[in-house]
DNA sequence: CAGTATCCCTCAAGATACTG
DNA sequence: CAGTATCTTGAGGGATACTG
């Protein structure tokens, strides 16, 4: 393990969560999470990451109760990360990124993978609430699309 | 400017705005902002980061019209640095990120910084709705209170 | 396939001196 | 005070070989 959390004491809880989650890839690998992979080889080929800091990163996901390792589930003797309450309560972070990511470094014709809602079909854009208390969204209910 | 976003063509909007917004600094810049931070030398004495390194900061921000540039307020010759509105859309982001990380990265009796409405003066909880479209928080609605 | 261990290198970041 | 320029360092990240 590297990446030596150099923040001792940080009162502000913004720079707590951005000591975790605001580096290159971890964020990534969240977002990869809640589309619903789950495999090191997934998050390796999907992100194009050297193999040493996706272990590193996931065990730092993992110490820090953002994900946790389960038994495979096509009964092979490997394991999978998935997102722990914890993480999943991460969901708008990731939304407000994308919704602001959308609005604003997109041109207006430009195309982007979207987050589709699995109940409705229908594609999340950034008019679509967010964290709103008893809101339309809430993690599990979404998977990205690729296009 | 160093930092060459060696991002080339990245369809995945968390992923654009992970590149802008999601380095060691930047978000906290940015949330200084917020704070009502404008000056130079009070971004660099707040957040204690190299002042080159600050430098660039700003420029990219600049650049990619999250912060734009004014006469300094006070009759000085220097300038100061304020939100643009695209700046300001970013605060579901930085609230997300506080709310997380204080539910999730502060053990129960520990104290962190506060947001506050400028308005009622109360403190900006977790529990507080964030992006709800006309909902109760908007950006410039809030300050940080040093604890 | 799922990692771990090594090597290497670039670049982000710090320190500091300098300028208008 | 508000930066810029320069130098140095260390860590983050990539490539790849290796192991169960």
């Amino acid at each position: 393990m590297s990446t030596p959390q150099s923040l001792p004491y940080e009162p502000c809880p913004v720079a707590r969560s951005a000591s975790l989650v605001g580096d290159r890839w971890s964020l990534l690998i969240v977002r990869d999470a809640f589309d619903g992979i789950r495999r090191f080889g997934d998050f390796q080929r999907n992100l194009g990451m050297a193999r040493n800091i996706l272990s590193d990163r996931l065990q730092k996901l993992v110490i820090a109760g953002v994900l946790e390792m389960q038994a495979a589930s096509d009964g092979t003797a490997y394991q999978e990360y998935v997102l722990t309450a914890k993480g999943e309560s991460l969901f708008p972070v990731i939304v407000a990124m994308r919704q602001w990511g959308e609005l604003h470094l997109f041109l207006p014709d430009e195309r982007h993978s979207e987050l589709i809602d699995k109940q409705t079909g229908n594609p999340v854009s950034y008019m679509t609430p967010v964290t709103e208390t008893g809101g339309v969204l809430t993690a599990g209910m979404t998977q990205v699309q690729k296009i």
